[in-house]
DNA sequence: CATGAATGAGGCTTCATTCAT
DNA sequence: CATGAATGAAGCCTCATTCAT
């Protein structure tokens, strides 16, 4: 009704997005340790130190939440792999291991998101689940235009490029998916100096 | 109370073995098409046209059902590579193969129990997850000795053979786990030939 | 699954018709009591001495209940109504006399319901609304044609038989609507005796 | 604690009295389109262009706003008939006339507010429904009189005079009530007509 | 063995109301 | 005056599980 200042108007914003960003926080952690179905609404609500009438505020349900909590994290995966190539300069071979190494270094950071987006994105509808392929799809997108650089300039030998992408991203999944194996005998450097020595060991010509 | 004529107890045993293989295969279907917990048990009965009390007289509950259904294809996997690696003959290279292709074409088979096996295994209680676990780890064991006779042998560089296991599965499971991406470009035969010469590229020396 | 004795089938389906009825009378003594809205699933299951869960497997949600309980009355009226008229034989003002007698005994009966369908009707759904639009016109209709008869023999001067009608069923209505007030100076066949004698006196030649 | 010129505090008070009218006016719409348990109290203040909030400086509940809302209709009835039935003169058939096609204008220009009043009046506390009747009460008063002045004058038989009126502004309402049905055949003036045809000729010796 | 009617705890969600700004 | 973020009680409905037949 009436004008505000700006500064208010921005203030309420930002709160806003605090606050949704407090929801997601708490749901993500309660959606790993319980599962998605496990965890009820008030759950969420006191991890969140709020009323569950508020998760309604900041989402439609609690599917909605669920898509958030993933594609949270994917967008972030399609956000900082290109960056993290950029830096790594032209070289096809270090602009991958840079991309997977950021790649990995995402995953450990979020393990939850990740373990999430395999176990429950059946449970999102329709759309939410071709929300999430498509972000999957932009995720792979800068690798496989590396290997084919590669593969143009001679570096790798003419593989499936495609397939190569496949197995990088179910590699850098499987270091949050197994972790539980993984981590009895490995460090995340380790893991990712191994797996980048395997996997370019089998495209150089 | 009575004797009863052991060919009507066996008759009896085969039937009731069949009604559980009956309930089990219509749950898989119902937890692979809906998810573990978007399947009533009533759903589970019908498709299977029984009544729902019976489910009770072969499962203990429903989580009974699934680990029963997981419990199903990892021991399908535990007891079928051996036998195809074994005959493979001795070459590690061949053995390998052979133990590889067994594990994709049984993943094919049913890729409904690998996803759920990765989507449900969380809500297992502790035993029946500590009961895939050890699943897994058996399923794995021949792969990494076939590695590790070949590391002896010569025939493979001195990788991680834990390693290479773990990358194996991964590769495999992935063909149930991105088959909605993979099967747009791929066949099964393809895919087993393609990542086996990836894999063992990365190994020979 | 198996073959079973019909009278057992009989059994469980008459069962099952007074479970059903039970239910909805607890239902429509509580919405007229307490009115729609405020009646809880669980004071229906309470009233009827059952739990909540059962009453969905015989309505598919709280609405269900109430336009059953709706169409349940306006049934009836259209069941007695014509039967009653027949039994008044063929002087289109004995007919109408004994249809009028038969609405407002029955409406006296169930004056819950008939208050429900004026308050709650537009509470149903786009469907659930024309269903009790269409029992009401095949309600209406025996009264117009009694009327329109009366008038082709003369017995009857040349007035707007629906609008007559129309009358008709709103005094009928009347009597639950305004129970309150009449009550106190009124009983049943008073109203009956003196609505008709009013009605009929206004439509004689 | 501060004099305020005594224009201010008029300007101030028509202000708050036109906010709480368009408030009102706005709750009567959704009340009509939705119910009143249907319509929430955000949905008013969004259609009246406030905040939830200040709806609450207004009126102390929903509830209220429903009293308010009927109240006002009915406050008409009783104002305006009787300043009707004045204008028609003594003659209690003319009176009667003016007041029924008075009382018929009024629910049609806001037959929200008559339906209202059959459908929510119990949702009222025990105190909203006997202002409710009193009203009621009040508004049938004047027609009770001219049907008693009729009477004695031998204008018209010696009826009930207040089932007369009972059956008078159950027609009245029935043209809010029944307005889907009527419309279809007659429009305003025509049913007041004829409905007033109907209803002397029956008193009328 | 088999049935399926019955149970009831518990989840998701809505929405009237308040209060700090 | 006015806002609208926040609350939390309460309602509808589902569904795993039992048990009398």
């Amino acid at each position: 009704m009436h004008d505000v200042p700006t500064k208010q108007v921005d203030a309420k914003a930002e709160r806003a997005l605090r606050r949704r960003a407090e929801i997601l926080r708490a749901a993500v952690q309660l959606f790993q340790e319980d599962g998605y179905h496990s965890t009820t609404t008030h759950a969420v609500a006191d991890r969140a130190g709020i009323s569950v009438g508020l998760i309604y505020q900041y989402f439609g349900n609690k599917e909605d939440l669920l898509r958030a909590a993933i594609v949270d994290i994917l967008g972030e995966f399609r956000d900082r792999i290109p960056v993290a190539m950029d830096e790594a300069g032209d070289d096809p071979e270090a602009r991958l291991r840079s991309g997977f190494r950021t790649l990995v270094a995402v995953i450990d950071e979020k393990p939850e998101a990740t373990v999430l987006s395999y176990r429950e994105s059946m449970t999102l509808s329709r759309e939410g689940r071709d929300e999430l392929k498509k972000l999957e799809v932009e995720t792979a997108e800068p690798f496989r235009r590396a290997i084919e650089d590669g593969i143009r300039s001679g570096a790798f030998r003419a593989v499936d490029a495609d397939l190569v992408v496949h197995n990088l991203l179910l590699v850098a999944h499987g270091w949050a998916l197994k972790h539980w194996r993984l981590s009895t005998w490995l460090d995340l450097d380790t893991y990712v100096q191994r797996e980048l020595d395997l996997v370019l060991g089998a495209i150089r010509p």
